[in-house]
DNA sequence: GAAATTTATTAGACTGATCTAAAAATGAGG
DNA sequence: CCTCATTTTTAGATCAGTCTAATAAATTTC
């Protein structure tokens, strides 16, 4: 007998670690090698390749030594999980508990470890059942599928009208900014000028504010949608003027 | 430099459940001795001596070979921290979550660990600065004071008017059968005879349902408030019409 | 395509929390 | 006060997760 194993298997919350940050490496189309792994996880590079193998041999990875790692069904399955967990959990801090969006990650990073499932069913329904994070990324859903989002990343969006769809980009101090100078999840911009190789991009958000200037890296992190208007117009969208002012809970101090 | 270190000792999630303990003993006027906490935390003997060597070190408590420990006010401190949190959240789950009184602790139990400040004091406000958890245990308020709770216990009740202050265990089999007979907190009860040595205790709780039956065991861990009305009287409780219609007198089957 | 550079793996060690088995204190009874 | 049972501590190991330093493979560069 050898095909024995079915669910059940309970990790430490290391491994889902491991697994998360496999899994977003390659969402991000990217290979995981043991330094990539290793720099996002803020380990020596020898400590990945050891759990690598290790998780192989549980069945979660494929490992190639001098290549990387490729998650199984069964990591894949495990790291959707967390992930879920994680954003489920993200929201529930902002909409419950009111912390600011440069808040919850912190928290949800160390909460996605500890809570039951029961938790996450509890909340994913006092929530009704959200389908998107404080900073606009996708929550998948209970059985682990995931939405398909092809966002186009600031830093290649040609000259026009957007609207923010997410910010992956979890450092408090930056979101803050954001929040600060009125960019988060559905805040439309114009896009004056596409994003110069070096120096700051400039944006004119729709919040009626000064123009924002954004570094390369910034515009990196934040995904836009395309809206269907020129940029400098007056009175067009018919989904409500100055809406935005709502999510966003304040807190912070 | 020696008297230098005052706050933010960040320990363990292992060293918060050993300073818990340790409490949970004192507070039950026993000597917290090696095999004592052993037994709550289910861990070897020896693992307890090598940590309360440990503890000692860290001036957490005090540690007598071959007596046991003590609470030193640093790791009382700690331990009351963790009791507050372990409750508010109990609370939390129950209120806002939905949970069942027998489902609370084992979540509280690994949240307690892993939540922020932050995230406590939210609950805390949320909740309306609660005073007691879903079992009736007291919470310890922010500041790390405690209330004073001299309660009696079943096992040494006279007979007589009660009602139910506080349920000390967590066993949920246990707590879902007294929620089936309807015994809770605040659940005023009548008492027939004083807790034999062996043997159920007979007791009438006010939901008007069949006596309920209850080992010694049982019995020490509901403790009770006396009521000022006798057992068999017809008006007289300012706080309640015709409260314990006490007859009821054994008969009944 | 060989040398230099980068990336990855191996080797050896450490820390925290745990265990088992053996030795040593403690304390009760005679 | 001596012996026996109980409780506690000591000794020695294990396991997971991590590190540093040394070595080896892969990749890039000339």
């Amino acid at each position: 007998m050898a095909a024995e194993s079915q669910r059940k298997a309970t990790v430490s919350s290391t491994v889902e670690d491991y697994l998360k940050v496999v899994l977003k490496i390659e969402d991000m189309k990217q290979r995981a090698s043991t330094s990539r792994v290793a720099r996002h996880l803020e380990v020596a590079d020898a400590t990945v390749t050891d759990m690598l193998r290790k998780l192989k041999k549980a069945g979660l990875l494929e490992y190639k030594p001098y290549y990387g790692a490729t998650l199984t069904r069964e990591g894949r399955r495990m790291a959707v999980r967390i992930l879920r967990r994680h954003r489920l959990l993200e929201m529930f801090l902002h909409q419950v508990l009111g912390y600011g969006w440069e808040q919850v990650h912190q928290e949800a990073e160390r909460l996605e470890h500890a809570v039951s499932d029961l938790f996450i069913s509890r909340i994913d329904a006092l929530l009704d059942f959200p389908s998107q994070d404080p900073h606009g990324e996708a929550i998948p859903d209970a059985r682990g599928f995931r939405q398909v989002e092809d966002d186009l990343c600031l830093a290649e969006a040609e000259p026009g009208s957007y609207s923010v769809r997410k910010v992956t980009n979890s450092d408090p101090e930056f979101l803050a900014y954001l929040d600060r100078v009125g960019l988060r999840p559905a805040t439309r911009l114009s896009l004056q000028e596409k994003a110069p190789f070096q120096g700051p991009l400039k944006l004119l958000p729709e919040s009626g504010r000064e123009p924002v200037y954004l570094g390369l890296e910034a515009c990196r992190s934040i995904f836009v949608l395309p809206r269907k208007d020129r940029p400098p117009a007056s009175a067009s969208a018919p989904d409500g003027p100055a809406s935005r002012e709502a999510g966003t809970r304040g807190s912070r101090k």
